[in-house]
RNA sequence: CGGGGAGUGGCUCAGCCUGGUAGAGCACCUGGUUCGGGACCAGGGGGUCGGAGGUUCAAAUCCUCUCUCCCCGACCA
């Protein structure tokens, strides 16, 4: 009310002019125009009840033809997926450089929406914090991310040449706090959270918000005494989680995933099936097995061994030209699962200094390194394949003719000769045919263990769709279910972390005994604007797309068909301020445009419902158009109100249900 | 970082090969006719052709360098 009072007087400060009516009606429809930080808080109901004066209250109407909704009959060339051509067609957002957008009012509506539900839903299990985004590189150089980042992290230097970076994640700010206020056991357990801005310097940005170098992200932190601790927290955000994504309306599966350079034990994606998706997902049709790729294990159906020749030992073979596995498997005539592969690696290790190491994966011939996979069974932070040289030095054999069968490998990996690492599938083999070290020599007759050994053996495969679900009920039975692959994006991660931070930072409580004790911690994200690129995916059509009323814009637009009639204008405005009434959020569209150009117009941008007020308003009817599945049914005008309503309401109570 | 593509009014694009000083549709402004799925007529405004340098009497067009954006890959807590 301040505001009000103080622009108003503003406005009377010089003879009133027709436009200011107009003026101070636009500032008081937009209250955050005046926010310094219109991002950290969303839109704040304004207080009807307390609103005074039919000036104000008519003002409250979201009038299409006073606002900024610029939308775009085609697509700029840039946009390639959906998502990214509909938001920038529907005047969402607009691009101000490779990954980093504008976000325009509609765009910004819908965020404060989706931020105010994950707000909602997390104040029920943690408290919101607000952490600065330009950080000071020492709780950086403590937790060893400083370098590990490399150019991922926008750094800068301030006026006296001390290291700033701007902020990709806060497990380092978090834990500080937690090292610095946290003494007791009896402070535990805590999990905070914030809705901040993040900054990434991808090395490609790409698919429009999909991947971007400036998002917001809900992430938190927990701190626990102990393991049981952290997976009650875990759980907690499970159970969140799967709120917040409901409510959004998205469709989603949780995944087992890769902890990456994150560290840590156990770690949940949630995931959006969509062909725009970076990630691929693993999943049983039969159980409710799912697991991104970089971590999904199968079933392999056991293989038949081929027959020994002469007297079964290793056998050199004169193999001219036949590099690739498909020409060693036709000139054995075998199966490329009898065939080894080796994909043979330098790996990076970061400590106090990076060492680069020898390495050679073998695998069966039908199968694909997983590098993720790899990379964990290495400890490994990088990998580049090896050139010829390498090759040389650590296999002393060329490309598409290497093989075990005669290295020497070190005891223990990323050792100062070569680790030799074989997939968990080659244990136990028998008779299997694999590159000699020797240009135009494959070996026949190899055993696994009796020719040679290795560093360590390891799931570095990935699964292949086809293969069997590796789950087994309580009765230890394997389920029947065969693996299917899709695309999805990430809008979710839930991390077990462990000591990593705590330890590193040196976060310490008294426990009950009074001894000193390291808190566990756990970190939980989520991408804002993916929840939104994300429903885009999941719903459109050529005209456009569809938000569940929870994440629009607007709830409803009230389509007056022809400005030009006054009975239509006046019927649209009354619908409009009873739907405002019934706590709706309202876009009347009085704009002097075509009929044909605000039913594309409303399609566009994603508002699931619209009220046609046409024709039939002399006889008191409207239409009632639901934009999700195209039905429109005629309604009193009197009822219609109560019955966009009644059907938001029902679309809320099925998402509370789930 | 490797490979590919593109930069010409706000948007989509033509013109470039074969140099002669910029064009269409949509959008925008004015007037009129229209008015239920992106109307029509008439008139009008708006572009140093991404930037720099060069060749030439003359460059959107040819040459060199450079910047930006998009796609594939690498990469991606």
């Amino acid at each position: 009310m301040d505001t009000w009072q103080a622009l108003g007087r503003t406005a009377q400060a010089r003879p009133r002019r027709p436009e200011d009516d107009e003026h101070l009606e636009w500032i008081l429809v937009h209250p955050n125009a005046l926010r310094p930080c219109n991002n950290r808080r969303p839109a704040p109901e304004m207080p009807r009840a307390n609103t005074d004066g039919k000036a104000l209250k008519s003002s409250f109407m979201h009038r299409w033809s006073k606002l900024f909704v610029p939308t775009l009959r085609e697509a700029p060339a840039d946009a390639e997926v959906a998502s990214h051509k509909f938001l920038l067609r529907a005047g969402y957002v607009r691009q101000l450089g490779a990954g980093i957008y504008n976000y325009l009012f509609l765009g910004q509506r819908s965020f404060n929406k989706i931020i105010a539900i994950v707000r909602e839903e997390m104040d029920k299990i943690g408290q919101e914090f607000y952490l600065p985004g330009i950080l000071p590189r020492e709780p950086w150089e403590e937790s060893g991310r400083w370098g590990v980042m490399g150019d991922n992290m926008f750094r800068l230097k301030d006026r006296k040449g001390a290291d700033l970076c701007l902020g990709m994640t806060h497990e380092e700010i978090m834990t500080s706090i937690a090292r610095n206020e946290l003494r007791s056991y009896k402070q535990l357990p805590q999990i905070w959270y914030q809705i901040q801005t993040k900054f990434r310097d991808e090395p490609r940005p790409k698919s429009g918000l999909l991947r971007v170098r400036q998002f917001t992200m809900k992430d938190s932190y927990s701190f626990d005494l102990n393991a049981a601790g952290l997976d009650k927290s875990f759980d907690l955000h499970d159970q969140v989680y799967r709120r917040i994504f409901t409510r959004c309306g998205l469709k989603f599966v949780a995944v087992e995933a890769d902890s990456g350079s994150m560290g840590g034990s156990q770690s949940q994606e949630f995931m959006v099936y969509t062909d725009a998706g970076e990630d691929l997902i693993a999943s049983c049709p039969v159980c409710n097995y799912a697991a991104n790729l970089e971590k999904a294990t199968s079933r392999l159906e056991p293989v038949t061994e081929i027959d020994p020749t002469g007297d079964g030992s290793p056998e050199l073979v004169h193999t001219p030209g036949c590099a690739a596995i498909a020409d060693v498997a036709a000139f054995f005539k075998i199966s490329p699962a009898s065939d080894i592969k080796c994909v043979a690696y330098m790996a990076l290790k970061r400590g106090a200094k990076e060492t680069w190491h020898g390495v050679a994966a073998f695998l069966r011939g039908d199968h694909q390194v997983n590098e993720t996979k790899l990379m964990g069974a290495l400890g490994a932070a990088e990998l580049r394949p090896m050139v010829a040289e390498e090759l040389e030095q650590y296999l002393h054999g060329p490309a598409g003719y290497l093989g075990p069968v005669g290295l020497n490998h070190d005891a223990q990996p990323m050792g100062d000769g070569l680790t030799v690492i074989i997939d968990k599938s080659l244990e136990g083999r028998k008779n299997m045919v694999c590159g000699a070290n020797k240009l135009d020599y494959h070996i026949r007759n190899v055993c696994a263990g009796r020719d040679f050994t290795w560093t360590l053996a390891a799931d570095i495969r990935s699964v292949n769709e086809g293969e069997a679900c590796p789950q087994t009920d309580a009765h230890g039975a394997s389920c029947s279910g065969k693996l299917v692959v899709g695309k999805a994006v990430e809008v979710g991660h839930i991390f077990k972390l462990g000591y990593k931070y705590s330890e590193a930072m040196g976060a310490r409580v008294l426990d009950e005994n009074g001894k000193e004790v390291t808190p566990i911690m756990g970190s939980y994200g989520i991408g804002i604007e993916r929840i939104l690129t994300a429903a885009i995916e999941q719903k459109n059509d050529a005209n456009g797309f569809c938000l569940a009323a929870s994440i629009a814009p607007f709830t409803v637009v009230v389509t007056v068909t022809n400005v030009g009639d006054q009975a239509l204008r006046e019927t649209g405005e009354q619908l409009a301020a009873e739907l405002e009434a019934a706590g709706l959020d309202v876009l009347l569209d009085d704009r002097d445009e075509r009929a044909g150009v605000k039913f594309k117009d409303a399609d566009l941008v994603g508002i699931p419902y619209r009220i046609n007020v046409g024709k039939k308003a002399a006889s008191g009817l409207v239409e009632l158009v639901s934009r999700a599945t195209g039905q429109s049914v005629d309604v009193a005008v009197a009822e219609a109100a109560a019955q966009v309503k009644q059907r938001v309401d029902e679309e809320r109570l099925l998402a509370d249900s789930q």
